[in-house]
DNA sequence: GTCTATACAAGGATAGAC
DNA sequence: GTCTATCCTTGTATAGAC
């Protein structure tokens, strides 16, 4: 029983530790890029000796793999099930304000994935560009049957996608760029509204919709 | 006269190794990041024994801070002079071709651009901040006479810009995502037009516009 | 102006004591 | 399971020969 209890106490250090470790990590990696974030940084921030986190993780490169792993898991949520009976203005204007909010709360997330493409998706794994494929394949196809049915103009389906990433993921990755235009410390509630509104107005209205004001801002609508 | 073209010759290579060496770089330092990309990779690349390198550029950083600032540099020339009289659909459908167009030609210098506001923008001056932000106000200024005018609709100008900057430059920043997605090895020519004519369709309906269909692929239009 | 050789620091990783 | 001390590589930068 003691043996036990050890481990117990042990594994609870080990998950704390470990999640202390990938927090900073995060952190570290999206403020100085991979090669610019040492392991002793990170080991300094997060109140640990730089040789335990080589005992939790591996390898720095392991350490990254985890990091980035978890932040492509933590996405798999948004627009799970869509069909062509669906309205595509509800359906558009919801992927819209999750996106914004994602955008809001996980900043880091978005901006450590963002590195990882622009330096041309190195550690990216097979599988998860072959379910990033198919991820835009599946909903293409719901919104050109939303097309064929004539319920929104004709558009590129996966155009239509990449531009409703890119203008929702801006406000992530761009933010200290947008923040010094409109000259801000920091976004407020307030902003995400007025972001989310506006984007889903100009693209709804693009694609021939328009925006329903069903969306309750800052409440749950997934 | 020998010491005039003697240093006239010795001018020209500075200039040809300079220009080389800044071409490399900007590759690398996109590639692999800032502190990835090392300075025995510039100078094998470029063809020069490593020491070069710091015979004409002081320290990595400042070899960095050039080759950032003549990324900047390069452009001020979009949308250079607009006016409340101008037509809004001519003006915006100019810009998004021109900046999809810079995507296309200039992707590392995108990419590049977008790892340092991704990193915090560590290394821009302050004064590039201070131009970005009037840069907006003045053309936000435009859009928002526009707008008075009655002759697109009511959308905050400063979104409305942002939003045409991160649909634009997603095509280069997010080159590999975009590429893998689309199933391609790169992009051609027939996709800058469909992705022009995408955006602008898109965006400018969004506003309340009508593209002109005025611009004629693959020329100058600035 | 160019390049070889080298100084010096930092970082990833591990051995071995506790 | 934790941490100190250390190894070894790599990287920036420069001195000094040509």
């Amino acid at each position: 029983m003691t043996g036990k209890k050890n481990s117990y106490k042990l594994g609870k250090i080990r998950v704390e530790n470990t999640e202390k470790i990938l927090e900073v990590a995060e952190k570290k990696f999206v403020e100085n890029g991979f090669h610019g974030a040492s392991m002793q940084m990170i080991a300094n921030e997060a109140g640990l000796p730089k040789a335990n986190i080589h005992y939790y993780f591996k390898s720095k490169e392991k350490l990254y793999d985890e990091v980035l792993t978890r932040i492509i898991g933590s996405w798999n949520s948004v627009l799970k099930d869509i069909t062509p009976d669906d309205d595509p203005a509800e359906v558009l204007e919801r992927f819209i304000y999750k996106k914004v909010e994602l955008a809001y709360k996980f900043p880091q997330a978005s901006k450590l994935f963002a590195l990882e493409i622009i330096h041309g998706a190195p550690h990216l794994k097979d599988h998860v560009r072959i379910d990033m494929r198919r991820w835009v394949r599946e909903k293409a196809k719901v919104i050109q049957a939303w097309i064929d049915q004539g319920k929104m103009a004709k558009v590129d389906p996966v155009h239509l996608i990449f531009m409703i990433w890119s203008s929702t993921q801006h406000y992530a990755d761009f933010e200290s760029q947008v923040l010094a235009i409109m000259n801000r410390a920091e976004y407020e509630e307030e902003d995400i509204n007025t972001i989310s509104e506006f984007l889903a107005s100009v693209i709804l209205r693009g694609v021939g919709l328009k925006p329903t004001g069903k969306i309750i801002p800052n409440t749950r609508n997934d």
